[in-house]
DNA sequence: CTGAAAGCGCTTACAG
DNA sequence: CTGAAAGCGCTTACAG
């Protein structure tokens, strides 16, 4: 290993210095690595030797700077990265874009705006031939210039004013009905942990929640109410609030993953201390968790396939690119083109499984 | 929104557009987004006026044609990103390179060696300034001409023959400490759930869990390794095997991440079906998951953050584009300048951990 | 089937 | 402080 292959630092190879050593010119070797349409065999062969022996790659960036050429990029921004969520729905679009031939962009915004735009910013800097971004607010950075210009697909999340396609979850159906299914298990005094209202999931998932207890002629009580919670640890201490209070909810629905993750961790705290699983809240969780199967407290699901979220907005993606390759380059700017199509949504509906039963348990309060 | 602001599909406005609007030349505008060093305040406050009422966006790609420029791009290869120990990771990456304002090519593998040389070629291709990879295989793909072009740093694995820098977890002595963990525990008679021989991680796991029995004077039974998993299906798949043996293990040894999360859903699995706890096997993972603390066994994580092993690869990464913009362009291929500095290996270290202590328990056999 | 010329958007010298 | 010229690596016409 000491002796590996490890040099000092080169520039790239360029057409030129391949088209020198095969003894053609540089059009040849274009053309070959084009795809070889009307270049010689015996050409073809030596020009794929002299790359070979020079370590030549296509510069595609060089290759993007010529009108008609694209970037082969698309940039996809997600709210956190750490959340395995956002993982899976990463995955997904890669598969897809793979499957295309393109590649992704990844960057986190971490909820944070100014990282969002700075993002976006970069992406439309590098001109990705389109965008797939969970916006983390109002994705700035997303003028009408951008939104003219490339094709972006929302996921998860809308953007108020902003009309592009989008991939949404049914939040308030989903959450609807997990709370429903907590209802019919006997709950009716039940807890919430999830996002600030700002974001668009919090909002429609909490409406849900509320509707449900609408529906059943019950009231939300705003003290067992808890949004602003992003990460486990931060949901771990809501959900402890939940639990000290005299009156604890019997069970707790949480909007997102990681609350669910983080009340969970406390509720393995309380089990550790002593306190019985059986006196323990049950879950309700919106979004799919690894070992949900194995608690020592019910828990139901309301779930969707994050991987297919992120391939269906990477479809959607590719196929507005299609459409726009088809009716390629509009006269500008005469008003009497054709509008482009109006926005699409897509809504991914959810399931709710109920993964580890009620059992036998007596209501509290 | 069904009015909002979406357009028909325009070019990109290029930095004479943005000339012309302002009244200045391309350079002016070129210098103002520069930084602006040596412009009137005056013309760089048109430049940019100008610049957001077309929309401009430098263009990176045409920019990073000019010699000297980089693009600003580091790929990144994983091989799987449904496994949420890889999303850590690849955010541990993303965050040092956008500290170091680089943007992150991300591509998953998915353990396949031609999946992955197509990705090193296209990160190749679009000339990123550097390469973090968890190699999947033989890493074909990086020659020498890529090698000696830009510093590559393998993340977890490495490759044999392959001099590059690497950041790599302490396997053995992680596999060693967990399996003696199992036997201070009581148990003398473990499974193994892994990856095959051909992967390094699962080479050396294996290794620590072997030197861990002859330690102890005790005897691998072979009939309790398997070492084909890599998702979570087939290790259930595997966990299920072991435990309908007539002589089922005490205690399993998961060499990641997912085999650990199989063998738990089956674990689930049996005690849904009225298998008691107490006769299932306790689990040691090697990586850390969620929940681990509410297992119905005893759990003992190997642990490591794998989000701070991105960030040490990523780090190891700019410290190498560090010292090649230290010393620049050597003179090419004299002989006489100093060779580059060897290759570095970082080894992070693990903490064994019993997350869930063993109960009283009889020794099955 | 092959090549010489021109230009994609930008920035590095070079000249004022 | 500002600009005209040249060229980064590639490919699209255009000519043979």
């Amino acid at each position: 290993m000491a002796e590996g292959r490890q040099q000092r630092a080169h520039r790239a190879p360029t057409v030129n210095e391949v088209a020198r050593l095969a003894g053609v010119s540089p059009m040849t070797v274009s053309r070959t690595f084009a795809g070889g349409a009307s270049v010689r065999p015996e050409l073809q062969r030596r020009v794929f030797e002299a790359a070979q022996q020079l370590g030549y790659h296509r510069n595609e960036n060089a290759r993007s700077l010529r009108p008609g050429q694209s970037s082969g990029l698309i940039g996809v921004a997600i709210t956190n990265l750490a959340n395995p969520y956002y993982g899976q729905f990463a995955l997904g679009v890669e598969e897809v874009a793979a499957r295309f031939g393109r590649r992704i962009l990844l960057g986190s915004s971490n909820e944070e705006p100014d990282r969002e735009r700075q993002l976006i910013d970069d992406f439309v800097g590098r001109r990705v031939e389109g965008l797939v971004l969970v916006p983390s607010g109002p994705a700035a950075g997303l003028g009408s210039a951008v939104l003219g210009r490339m094709p972006v697909v929302f996921a998860s999340r809308l953007v108020a004013d902003v009309a592009a396609d989008a991939v949404l979850v049914d939040d308030v159906d989903g959450a609807f009905r997990g709370t429903v299914s907590a209802f019919d298990a006997g709950h009716t005094r039940l807890g919430y942990l999830g996002n600030e209202q700002s974001v668009f999931t919090g909002r429609r998932r909490y409406e849900g929640f509320v509707r449900a207890h609408e529906m059943r002629g019950l009231a939300v009580d705003p003290d067992l109410v808890l949004r602003s919670q992003r990460d486990v640890t931060s949901a771990a201490t809501a959900m402890a609030a939940l639990l000290d209070r005299d009156d604890p909810p019997t069970a707790v629905f949480c909007a997102n993953n990681r609350n669910a993750i983080g009340a969970l961790d406390e509720i393995g705290a309380r089990i550790d201390a002593g306190v019985p699983a059986e006196s323990l809240p049950a879950i309700v969780s919106f979004d799919r968790f690894e070992l949900a199967e194995l608690m020592p407290v019910p828990v139901t699901i309301v779930d969707h396939d994050p991987r297919e979220l992120g391939a269906a907005a990477a479809r959607l993606l590719f196929e507005r690119l299609d459409e726009k390759q088809r009716s390629p380059d509009l006269a500008p700017d005469d008003g009497a083109s054709p509008p482009s199509p109006a926005a699409r949504t897509i809504t991914i509906p959810t399931t709710v499984t109920v993964v580890r039963p009620e059992r036998d348990r007596r209501q509290a309060g």
